[in-house]
DNA sequence: CAACAAAGCGCG
DNA sequence: AAAGCGCGCTTTGTTG
């Protein structure tokens, strides 16, 4: 599979992906314009004075307003601001997570400025180093470099353009158009994916009827449980947090503490409400849950505490609910420990120095992809087999990246959704849950931002 | 100047 | 006992 693979992504890589380059050096000119605005609004304006004279006053003419390590001691050491800790080498953490509450003029500016540069340097500038003389994008396709037998892209990496943040992505993905005025981006995204392979692997009933019975919701339930929320109570915010911040984090072996300060942490940055309009805080409060607790290790969680009541909701998560894949854990790594090594569904041998998480996540984060990469294959096959015009032009692994010709959408639509839903089950049968998959098109010529729902 | 580590951030 | 998994890329700051 891998060397079929190997040669059906070097044809993406030949393909290429169309550039709109006169959007990108207007777009560069816009943000550069924007980030020295902002730098400056950070040095002269009154709001901003304070902490500009106190960055000046220990840094002076090494003032350097880019620099994260200078900013943690301007903040937390001179202005006495509360920090978050400090990272391992003893530097203030001064990331966004620690400086998103700190009710600053020049921090929003700071945190604003940021978003920018990385918006401008890592991937419009990174486009703009790659692109080729014709407006096409080339990026290169690894197989050989991935622990987990997935796979990564490089110069430029498109398998990390900007999306969740809805103004960043709104500057960098106008950049990819379709090649011609008449054809179309268009994308098919496995619907999760590496939970469905999850539990081909630990075949838990519980995880299964959730995958199979499209009545249940595994992300709505533990929104209840993570909220206290009743079912008529579940907002879509509420049931984002629980699968982002609870769910994944959980499936990937992270725990309680960590969960209950991002839940908690949610509340205000994304006003989570119940349906019906309260805070979830005064909603909590009212279910005799005050406070977050405290988030040391050390300290046994104390009842009335969102930190305890997240305590035992991990509880039940992995001792009730999902105890099936829970042994299945302890299984595969002691398996692990025994030979040394562990093989996935799809025909990989993974050995060497892991760790227990990293024993237990790789094989479905590797099988998944493969399912992708296995229907990449087979697409590229079709379209060459009926000599049509539609192009692959990338993978984002559980994702499948085309340009559709003038006139190919149906059939090509057709084809993709037939071999990612019914052709890979027949192929590997130990895949023993449905496979769905959601398909998105944009318009004709427009680019990779427009993308919208397409149905049949 | 190059090489490297650390921190940070974008995606699945 | 430790305290999400996997990547690529950029800037800052240090070292030789």
């Amino acid at each position: 599979m891998f060397h079929e693979g190997t040669l059906a992504l070097s044809q993406v890589e030949h393909n290429g992906m169309r550039i709109d380059t006169k959007y990108l050096g207007r777009t560069i000119k816009k943000l550069d314009k924007k980030i020295a605005q902002l730098s400056n609004e950070m040095k002269e304006s009154a709001e901003c004075r304070r902490v500009y004279k106190t960055w000046r006053k220990r840094y002076g003419v090494k003032t350097n307003l880019g620099s994260h390590e200078q900013l943690g001691r301007v903040l937390f050491d001179d202005l006495k601001i509360k920090g978050k800790g400090t990272t391992k080498s003893g530097r203030w953490k001064s990331d966004k997570d620690a400086l998103e509450d700190i009710d600053l003029p020049f921090v929003k500016k700071y945190l604003e400025a940021e978003k920018l540069k990385k918006a401008r340097s890592t991937y419009l500038g990174g486009i703009l180093r790659e692109v080729d003389s014709n407006g096409f994008l080339h990026p290169v396709f690894n197989l050989h470099t991935v622990a987990t037998y997935r796979s990564s892209v490089s110069d430029p990496n498109t398998q990390n353009i900007p999306i969740r943040d809805t103004y960043v992505a709104s500057l960098v993905r106008p950049c990819f158009i379709s090649r011609s005025p008449s054809g179309q981006i268009c994308e098919h995204d496995f619907s999760g994916i590496e939970v469905r392979v999850s539990g081909c692997y630990n075949k838990d009933p519980q995880l299964l009827t959730y995958i199979r019975d499209k009545t249940t919701d595994m992300h709505r339930d533990m929104a209840m449980e993570c909220y206290l929320l009743e079912l008529n109570q579940v907002t879509k915010e509420a049931r984002y947090c629980a699968k982002n911040k609870f769910v994944f984090p959980e499936f990937y072996g992270d725990w309680y503490l960590s969960c209950a300060n991002s839940l908690w942490m949610a509340i205000d940055r994304m006003q989570l409400k119940t349906a019906q309009g309260v805070s979830l805080k005064e909603h909590l409060r009212r279910k005799g849950i005050k406070r977050l607790g405290s988030l040391d290790p050390d300290v046994r969680p104390v009842p009335g505490t969102f930190v305890h009541h997240l305590q035992t909701v991990e509880k039940r998560f992995w001792e009730d609910r999902f105890a099936v894949y829970s042994q299945w854990k302890v299984d595969w790594w002691e398996a692990f420990l025994k030979k040394g090594y562990f093989d996935t569904y799809t025909g990989f041998r993974c050995g060497g120095l892991l760790d227990r998480k990293q024993c237990v996540n790789y094989p479905f984060q590797g099988s998944a992809f493969h399912c992708l990469l296995w229907c990449l294959i087979r697409v590229q096959k079709m379209l060459r087999k009926y000599r049509m015009r539609t192009v692959l032009i990338g993978q984002i692994h559980d994702s499948l990246l085309s340009d559709v010709a003038k006139g190919e959408l149906k059939d090509y639509t057709e084809i993709a959704h037939k071999i990612m839903t019914v052709d890979l089950k027949k192929h590997w049968r130990w895949i023993i849950v449905p496979m769905e998959v959601d398909c998105e098109v944009a318009p004709c010529g427009r680019s990779w931002l427009e993308k919208e729902k397409y149905n049949g």
